[in-house]
DNA sequence: GTCAATCAGGACTAAACTGGTCCACAAATA
DNA sequence: TATTTGTGGACCAGTTTAGTCCTGATTGAC
């Protein structure tokens, strides 16, 4: 359902509990109880997010986690693409397509290009929105994409997928 | 990677292909071999998108499949939704789930709502493109959303995934 | 009226991915 | 030196996805 995985979620949200508490060192084993998310999968999370950059590690007794930086130079879409990859909704629009030739049908693709702006978006939004933002109560409803021209005419009622 | 199944890619380039011949029945095999994806799922696919309404049928003999409206009025999202189901990058901010209590940790999610707004600027994004547009040769590069307040620091280039 | 072309619906399988767990090891502190 | 804590990786079970196939229902042509 377009949907990012659920480690990126438990990330979000681990990350969440880490800024809440800005410069304070937290273990594992408290931010997975912090968060309720089992202690292995949080741990997996957190070794995946210090790889990337994101959180600052320190072993030992007394040891734990904290945030690279502060939580308003952190974006979401730096969380994603830590779990994700380049941000890209189909495999050509990925961006990061080493060569070309991978999709078989390039002649019928002005599509693909097309799939790349959408992408573009995408990944602006995620861009977009801080940890800081992230953990502050919704704010105002954010601001849609609106389509240069041309009217959008009402979405029809889609049936369920399978 | 933050993918669309491939099915919905699929069903992008075939009903392109339809829309770039508007006002012309096309079989299932016509559309597998202009398209280059294989019959039988060309076939699932557009049994979906009758399913959904975007494409209209006739059987027998001369039968076929065409665009069920001008491609001006027929939305990327539309699309989207026939085989990924309702849009939103987390489960929790689907808009669709059935009701509260699907995460334990409510307490913690401001986070919840903030996927939501992402979910929404997703979901415009797909919204605002038109089957037609998709198979214009790319435009103008796509306005990316700005955020309405405090600058995004440059984004670090992250680790690659597993 | 019969036959061939065509879509409809669903079952089924193989492969890939995801989520989740566990273990052996390295580093830091008391 | 012992204990606490993170690191790296292997591993498995369950789910999802992509793709195929089969049987039946319609429709048009002859």
């Amino acid at each position: 359902m377009l949907r990012v995985s659920k480690l990126t979620d438990y990330a979000t949200v681990v990350m969440g509990h880490l800024a809440a508490a800005a410069d304070t060192v937290q273990s594992a084993a408290e931010l997975a109880q912090g968060t309720g998310v089992a202690l292995p999968t949080t741990s997996k999370v957190l070794k995946a997010l210090v790889r990337a950059g994101l959180l600052r590690s320190t072993r030992g007794q007394g040891g734990g986690y904290t945030l690279a930086r502060p939580a308003e130079q952190i974006s979401v879409a730096q969380i994603v693409r830590c779990f994700e990859g380049p941000v890209g909704l189909t495999e050509c629009g990925s961006g990061s397509d080493s060569g070309a030739g991978l999709c078989e049908q390039e002649s019928v693709c002005s599509i693909r290009g097309n799939w790349q702006r959408i992408s573009q978006v995408v990944l602006a939004a995620l861009e977009a929105m801080s940890l800081a933002d992230m953990i502050r109560p919704t704010a105002a409803p954010i601001k849609p994409y609106t389509r240069p021209r041309a009217a959008q005419p009402e979405p029809i009622r889609a049936g369920t997928s399978p």
